[in-house]
RNA sequence: GGAGCUGUAGCUCAGUCGGUUAGAGUGUCGGCCUGUCACGCCGAAGGUCGCGGGUUCGAGUCCCGUCAGCUCCGCCA
């Protein structure tokens, strides 16, 4: 724990010695804020001095740094806390801590670049090499790997054979061949073919909790020779001429297996690309060393589960240059790409940012989209679109989960294990056991009443 | 809200098919040794086996419930 804490603090020191090499300067925003408008809950505090009235712990200082820019602070960083109420997991604390950067004048280019410099240096003192980071592309990212932060130390690829089995006799593959939103994949594993019968079934039961109906797959004795070539409980029905095209679009070879996936494109993603990990693991081939990856190319919106739409990022990042008019039209909203750029390295979103709007007829455009009106806009974020309005620059930044990037540095699995005093799973700290009731009092004087759960007595 | 794993000495953990006296390492304490530095040797203390119930001649071990910690899904960037 101490020498995670050295190590934490080590990289800290880089990351802020890097941002002030290039003229950064560290700001301190506030704490007691608004309600943010990003999908999380808010911690709230009472205000004392309004009864009924509360702050909400910030989730991020996104408006405020957007303001500073306004403002005229063209670099800004800050190592700032940041608050998410809601159910914990190795990688999320409800409170933690962010390496903020917004700059001025600048483009997407510009702030990876300073992004990357930021994380290089931290990286490098606490020990790990942050080596090349290439790009991908959203989309390309979901096809190959099954999902936006894809572990590249994992030689597995996701290979399309929707064209391949749309006539075929099973229904499995073939029913979701015919359908827009679905997909068929292959994943070839080399090798694979030492995975046991249980260890198979051990798969199955996984992606099943994932969402799928099973695992198909198919071992491959000998190419080219159809079902004869190859051991799969599925071969039968998909005749001699789809295996051996299957086998051969996958490059398997004999001794390799191929698992594959067929469904809803959102279900096959959200199972293979979790399979293709845990065959990772479980195979020993995942490469040591650190992976990063700059996703670009994100949607600017997405379709909720309830059918609306919401920001894949937040609400006050730009659209691409050639989508602006549609935004403003309201147009396409689905379709539309965003300045948004996330850095990934061996499967964990280490952090994100994108250029943001910096128009207020353009940021009106992009509430709208979201359900939310020029009124209710104008009472939530008055003081941006007032800023926008008097001029502000261009602008963007980046934000990282600097708990994830000193436990991954550490080598340690959760960021429990990089932050002094973190809290348990429910919350509860086990120094201090916080949080606990107070005293009628005191809920008085702030205007409060509580409501016991069932715990209280 | 749901699924799973774990809970045994201060700490890390072992404990076989249910079998009578629950162990190891480490730490603590006492003694000895001593140019030590992760010292060495001898000895001692330290246990409601998370808690409650059940099955059994007999439960750390099996069953049910409950609490806590953790992992995952939902949720959350």
């Amino acid at each position: 724990m101490q020498s995670a804490l050295r190590l934490r603090h080590r990289m800290l020191r880089a990351a802020r010695a890097a941002l002030e090499e290039r003229g950064f300067i560290e700001v301190e925003t506030p704490m007691l804020t608004l309600a943010t408008p990003e999908g999380a809950r808010d911690f709230l505090v009472p205000a004392r001095a309004q009864p009924g009235s509360f702050y909400a712990l910030p989730q991020s200082p996104q408006l405020f740094k957007q303001m500073l820019m306004a403002g005229g602070v063209d670099r800004y960083y800050q190592i700032a806390r940041c608050f998410r109420d809601e159910d914990l997991r190795a990688g999320r604390q409800p409170e933690f801590t962010q390496i903020d950067v917004e700059m001025a004048f600048a483009s997407a280019a510009d702030v990876m670049e300073a992004g990357e410099a930021v994380a290089r240096a931290a990286f490098a003192a606490g020990g790990a090499e942050l080596g090349e980071v290439p790009r991908l592309d959203y989309a390309e990212a979901l096809r190959r790997f099954g999902t936006d932060a894809p572990h590249l130390g994992i030689e597995l690829e996701l290979v399309d054979v929707k064209d391949l089995v749309a006539d075929c006799g099973f229904k499995v593959f073939a029913a979701p061949a015919a359908e827009a939103g679905s997909r068929v994949v292959a994943l070839p594993v080399p090798d694979g073919a030492r995975l046991s019968r249980k260890q198979i079934d051990d798969l199955t039961e996984f992606v099943r909790k994932l969402g799928a109906g099973g695992l198909a797959w198919l071992k491959v004795d000998e190419p080219g020779r159809g079902g004869a070539g190859v051991s799969s409980p599925i071969a039968k029905f998909l005749g001699d001429a789809v295996v051996d095209a299957i086998v051969d679009r996958a490059k398997a070879g004999a001794g390799d297996l191929v698992f594959f996936g067929a469904g809803p494109a959102r279900t096959v993603n959200g199972y293979m690309g979790p399979l293709r990990e845990r065959l990772g693991a479980d195979l020993g081939i995942v490469k040591p060393g650190l992976w990063p990856v700059w996703i670009t190319g994100f949607p600017l919106f997405e379709r909720g589960e309830e059918g609306s739409l919401a920001s894949m990022h937040h609400p006050f990042t730009a659209p691409l240059p050639a989508d602006r008019e549609a935004l403003l039209a309201g147009e396409r909203l689905e379709e539309l790409g965003s300045d948004a750029y996330d850095l990934v390295a061996n499967g964990v979103e280490l952090g994100g940012g994108s250029l943001r709007i910096h128009q207020a007829g353009l940021q009106l455009a992009a509430l709208r989209a979201l359900g939310i009106e020029e009124d209710e806009a104008r009472r939530k974020f008055g003081f941006l679109l007032d800023a926008l309005e008097v001029g502000a620059p261009p602008h963007g930044g980046l934000a990282y989960g600097f708990d994830r990037m000193a436990a991954m540095a550490a080598g340690l699995p959760s960021i429990r294990d990089v932050i002094a005093f973190p809290k348990t799973q429910r919350g509860q700290c086990p120094f201090t056991q916080a949080p606990q009731p107070v005293d009628a009092a005191t809920l008085r004087e702030l205007g409060l009443r509580a409501a016991p759960g069932k715990k209280a007595e």
